[in-house]
DNA sequence: AAAATGACCAAATGAACAAAACGGTCAATA
DNA sequence: TATTGACCGTTTTGTTCATTTGGTCATTTT
């Protein structure tokens, strides 16, 4: 079989993206990597941005499995929350292209970039919002505006891992789950 | 008695930097709409961030002024932190100087506009940070870490206030108050 | 004598221009 | 038919240089 060139071309991409950002990736660059010609990747992709939607969209997808693999039915709503939360921050932290993507939205403010941003946060906003949907059916937590909490969440998780140790020392894993437990839960829970 | 020249200068200056913000105000322009030379400003001030400098030391002695007055001794702890953190929020929104420089520490990232909202940052975490230990002090609320749970409150209301309507319609002072209440308080009240 | 000033300086800035690099096309090629 | 790289108009980058800036200090004013 012969070789895949749309597949070379979106692995060349990944890695540049990932390695030097949206704005500082050339096209010549990406199909020197993936050995085609550069009028090649404009017969699988229109765009420079629609090559790059492709691979955030994989990105988010990838996200999406990690956090639903991290829940564990078992276990309560509190705990899986802050199990899904902090493996969707880890992953952040893993991937080169997401600490790369949100470099380059903090420093540059690439338009791409701050688009894909965007589609990430909701991402993880309609995640963590159809877990609290389905835990205010199951009667595990008070009712609320689910889109509210979510975001509440999400804001003070992204403050707690981020924002924190910025000016002190960074929390433990055990001790964001405490601070999540004592500010969010307790005024949920029945 | 003759005009008090530092006081113009103050003025001047303070007027300028409102006006277009630290980068694009000039010790010329100061000078000139102090009506004094541009020597007479150095004979005050050793430098132009030593002008600012006093001219923001005075805004968040101002702002804590106003989060102070907000407080209400015969009312509970819940609803004096959500009245300090509304007007001081709010005193941002009024005062054009507080406007334009947070404008300007998001568009130009200027160092000495980053440092002086980190200082305005910190004023306010102190603030809350007292009203916790004093609420736990009297046994208003659960013992918890002052500094995190200021932390927390803080960067609660910002996303309510400012990142919430980015996406959302904006949340009213009773919403806010409710969400807060629901989110945090229920988690810490006895 | 003390306070105030603006001409002056080195450093920083930005307008203007040229050169290079870019995303995207398409006639030639395999 | 699928692939390519030379090519095109546009954007970005590098460079130059006149202007502006923060800050000083010898001179003037009070």
């Amino acid at each position: 079989m012969a070789v895949d060139r749309r597949q070379l071309i979106v692995e060349a991409a990944t890695k540049s993206f990932s390695l030097f950002g949206f704005k500082a990736t050339t096209m010549e660059q990406v199909a020197k990597i993936a050995n085609v010609g550069k009028g090649t990747i404009y017969t699988f992709f229109k765009t420079k941005e629609e090559l790059f939607d492709e691979i955030t969209n994989s990105l988010i997808k990838e996200m999406k499995l990690a956090a639903e693999e991290s829940i564990d039915e078992s276990k309560s709503f509190q705990d899986n929350v802050h199990r899904a939360l902090y493996r969707i921050l880890e992953f952040r932290l893993e991937h080169q292209l997401t600490i790369k993507l949100f470099q380059e939205g903090r420093e540059m403010r690439t338009p791409a970039v701050m688009e894909v941003i965007e589609r990430i946060e909701k991402a993880i906003l309609n995640f963590i919002k159809d877990k609290i949907k389905l835990a205010i059916e199951k009667d595990e937590i008070q009712p609320c505006d689910p889109e509210l909490t979510a975001f509440v969440m999400i804001k003070m998780y992204i403050a707690l891992i981020f924002d924190w140790e910025k000016n002190h020392q960074p929390l433990t894993k055990e001790m964001i789950a405490k601070t999540l437990e004592q500010h969010i839960f307790q005024g949920l829970s029945k």
